[in-house]
DNA sequence: AGCCAGGCATCAG
DNA sequence: CTGATGCATGGC
């Protein structure tokens, strides 16, 4: 039962690279799965498990995808437009890309923008996991805490067989990573981390920190609740504000971000990341997230270390 | 062997 | 308030 949707160029506001924005490591959601060409996902509906393949057609100046419906029984025309709009949302791909280029086309951002036009930011489709993703980020590599979340979904997500006979395993809820212990949260590989995620996971659990009424609420208000949970500190708030919750006023700085900022607008000399992130805050207003993106992937693609 | 990775909690000053 | 240290883990 497969069946196909276009995302026409007109759809989608400037240039997009579904490359480069699927591999850039963000918090949203473990990375995708590839397939030639393309990466795949699955959403539940109410019906059933659909699994979807997106290829980009068209190339990253007037881009265009092409998304392969699969379910185990008939696809509703309904269900269709939900997945189209779904897509349309968590790829960000109504942000107007061109708007922030010309903004700050004369800023040294420009050359990040020259080397990944198309880069966007991912938002996530299932909160929790996005929040668990940011706390496993924290002091690692980006395959690591992606291999982190895989494990945790083989070992305590649900198992689905998809319509073509992938294996898939869903993101547990908090109720179920609230229950289990800390010890066996270790054979997901997330050493220290695994206090932090069942505390967190308790508190979401029991409506501590009600993780959908935070998005009604304003950028600082929210962040103050979430440095509320252990193991969320600055970075990995303003991680899953952004790609958590959308707050695209969210600056997340890690080390790859402090070093280029500092190489870049200080001469090098040594800021603090809060200062790092007020810095980007002041400069990039609403465009804080993205121009944290494209710093990070900036920094670490071209391997910045030294601060010149 | 030691340093580092999309840091944070804790403690010293 | 800022700065140093321990923390699991694995790649280099």
């Amino acid at each position: 039962m497969n069946t196909e949707i276009q995302i026409k160029p007109e759809e989608i506001n400037g240039p997009f690279n579904l490359l480069e924005t699927v591999l850039s490591g963000q918090t949203s959601g473990p990375r995708w799965e590839a397939i030639k060409e393309g990466f795949w996902n699955a959403i539940r509906m109410p019906e059933q498990y659909v699994k979807y393949e997106v290829y980009q057609v068209k190339p990253v100046d007037r881009p265009s995808l092409s998304v392969i419906l699969k379910g185990s029984k008939p696809i509703s025309f309904n269900t269709k437009e939900v997945i189209h709009t779904h897509l349309l949302h968590i790829l960000g791909l109504k942000d107007p890309l061109n708007e922030f280029y010309s903004k700050f086309k004369d800023d040294k951002i420009s050359v990040a923008f020259n080397c990944f036009p198309g880069l966007r930011v991912v938002r996530a489709s299932n909160n929790f996991e996005s929040l668990i993703c940011s706390i496993c980020s924290q002091n690692t590599t980006v395959s690591k805490w992606n291999k982190m979340i895989q494990l945790i979904k083989k070992f305590y997500g649900e198992q689905i067989i998809l319509p073509d006979g992938t294996l898939f395993h869903t993101f547990p809820n908090p109720e179920r990573l609230a229950n289990t212990s800390v010890n066996a949260l270790m054979a997901c590989q997330v050493g220290y981390r695994a206090n932090y995620i069942v505390k967190a996971a308790q508190m979401v659990a029991e409506g501590e920190v009600a993780l959908n009424s935070l998005s009604q609420k304003r950028y600082e208000d929210a962040r103050e609740i979430l440095l509320t949970i252990p193991g969320v500190g600055p970075k990995v708030a303003d991680c899953f504000l952004l790609y958590g919750l959308g707050f695209m006023e969210a600056a997340p700085v890690d080390v790859w971000v402090k070093r280029i900022v500092q190489t870049w607008y200080f001469k090098g000399c040594n800021v603090s990341r809060e200062n790092v992130r007020k810095f980007i805050q002041q400069k990039f207003e609403n465009w804080s997230g993205y121009a944290s993106l494209y710093l990070f992937h900036y920094a670490r693609k071209m391997n910045v270390k030294a601060y010149m």
